[in-house]
DNA sequence: CTGAAAGCGCTAACAT
DNA sequence: ATGTTAGCGCTTTCAG
């Protein structure tokens, strides 16, 4: 008591305790933990005299104080192997905007892409005692990596893809694939170009050859064949697909009429580039995308549509009603896609030169 | 000690404390401490054999017991208005980078963009008494808020761009906007439009208006004027750059030569836009932006270019400086830019119709 | 409806 | 070099 006034006179209200809102009150500890988080068993009176007070106190509780005693810190890890690629800041808004909305913190680990942070995650420290539930951005998990964070037992969901042994949500990616070639293929095409995705990094994932698998399946059904030299890769990125779009155009022989990319990232560079080559789109190449990427509309690209910031935010939701206590909340589900039609897809030009 | 052996018989070595470690070392907690901490006055000998049996009991220090223990939570808060927006995600891996690699977390309150959500920040519990620095995202803040702020009394530094009576990393946007007109000017242009930034939130903040001040003093400095037709706004987002475009074109009279864009993503959707109604860029129209955002290369955009990572990284150093004790690490500093030249800036087409 | 008291797991003097 | 002993500030039975 002696220590918490003298702090009160010399700290101005910065480090005001419980105690010192019960001291100021009148009233207990206990009653003043009840009143401010709304608990029942306190009188209407004296729950209102305590908010006052704390109010003109300042009084916060101490997340640590209170997470020691709960053993919960009422915050939820992010771990994202990028932060500077819209699915996935899409996706962390998302998170965060239902997390705050529940008054739950976020703790964003990132992964920067780079190899050596992988341990990151797992360097005991970082994740465990720390987050009450782990929310994982379309990244594969290892399968000992996927056994530690069940021994570490937190809700567990990833986003953005399918992860052996963990509930996730997604798209259907190579549904998405499918009928974006459909598209292609209704529209004439059968001279198609694929540009790959494919993670440059340790990260790899299911994604990128779901949405490969699903172009293959949708050109065989289709009759159609891809001749090797057609096929190019890129990592996900804009600069990937101009280098994808090069690779395509120095080759001898006949062009594609259509390019079918894993991404509207590297879409985007491609048609850049074909632009840059004086090839025009959607006249002498139609490009196709999956993503709707923010830039996708302003560039006419025709595209998949995905929310991952729905997805973020059904994620979190899982993890939070888990956490409230309603267990097996947390299960996979799989998101909507749907194609958007806009100006970089055509018919081929008439009477392409035979391949 | 009862208890304690009692829950490690159940839940696994989910839940070791410093006292299991302790008591299997044979050591007190205290040793344990020093020793998991690397701290001096522990011998080889016994440092190496709690080390040993803390890894194959999987002991972690719970955060909010040392985080009480000692005040401090190991976490910096980052407040960013958007998180989907260039500048900020950059910002956020440049600060993440430099938090994990000193073993910090980062928290990330997100406003989205919205005004109500602004509340959180200060709204007590979010960030009070949670972290142990503040990194303020390039937004304004309130004399009250920064009050509050001081008040809390924890290191506190805005990135990307000034903020009265705070510390503040970022370019010098004034300078900047001066090159960059005086490029445009340089190549012979008189008559150039301004594509404004304006924030359409609440979250106003000095930037824009310091690139468009740049812009005018070197317009006046080289005896040209700006008709206000040619004044025209956009919110930094790539569609108000498109909207922007087609207001600066859908007006009567003669055309600007060149449009100088408070943002890429403004002069991206710009020029995307022109494009699309047949304008040439840069024989019909030159356009330069500011900032050098990750499509700007692919595009071919003509700009000053800006490093938000460091700046990110630079912040948090200095945060991370101060609460290792160097007072007076925080402080204000200019961050570098520089002019980029692709191609989207050239000449004037020769003998433009008279203004 | 309210209070007393026992921790939560760790750190930090202060001994030894 | 290591152990003892108080707490850190809050929550939570259990009494009253």
């Amino acid at each position: 008591m002696a220590k918490t006034s003298e702090r009160s006179q010399r700290g101005g209200h910065a480090g005001v305790s419980i105690e010192d809102v019960a001291a100021a009150a009148g009233v207990s500890t206990a009653t003043v933990s009840r009143a401010v988080r709304g608990l029942p068993r306190v009188s209407a009176a004296t729950r209102e005299k305590i908010l006052k007070i704390a109010g003109d106190l300042g009084y916060v509780a101490s997340s640590s104080a209170s997470g020691l005693a709960t053993g919960r810190t009422r915050t939820v890890g992010v771990l994202a192997p990028y932060v500077d690629r819209w699915f996935f800041f899409k996706a962390i808004e998302g998170v965060d905007r239902e997390l705050h909305a529940n008054g739950y913190n976020l703790s964003l680990f990132n992964l920067g892409g780079q190899s050596g942070s992988r341990e990151r995650l797992f360097s005991k420290t970082m994740v465990y005692k720390q987050i009450d539930a782990l929310l994982v951005l379309c990244m594969s998990l290892t399968p000992e990596e996927v056994e530690d964070l069940q021994r570490i037992d937190i809700p567990l969901v990833v986003v953005g893809g399918p992860v052996e042994a963990c509930p996730s949500i997604g798209i259907n990616d190579f549904a998405a694939s499918v009928e974006a070639t459909e598209h292609l293929l209704k529209l004439g095409h059968r001279r198609i170009a694929l540009l790959h995705g494919q993670d440059d990094s340790d990260l790899n994932f299911a994604v990128p050859r779901l949405r490969v698998d699903g172009f293959m399946k949708a050109m065989k059904d289709a009759g159609c064949t891809l001749p090797p030299e057609w096929d190019v890769f890129g990592n996900f990125t804009v600069s990937s697909g101009q280098a994808g779009f090069d690779e395509l155009w120095s080759k001898p022989g006949p062009k594609p009429t259509a390019l079918f990319c894993a991404s509207d990232e590297m879409a985007i560079g491609a048609m850049l580039q074909a632009r840059r080559r004086g090839v025009r789109v959607p006249e002498e190449l139609s490009v196709i995308g999956i993503d709707n990427h923010e830039f996708s509309e302003a560039m006419g690209l025709t595209t998949i549509a995905q929310s991952p910031l729905e997805q973020g935010q059904l994620g979190t939701r899982m993890l939070l009603e888990e956490l409230a206590g309603t267990s097996g909340s947390v299960r996979s589900v799989t998101a909507g896609h749907h194609l958007i039609v806009r100006e970089t897809t055509a018919p081929p030009a008439a009477d392409p030169p035979a391949a």
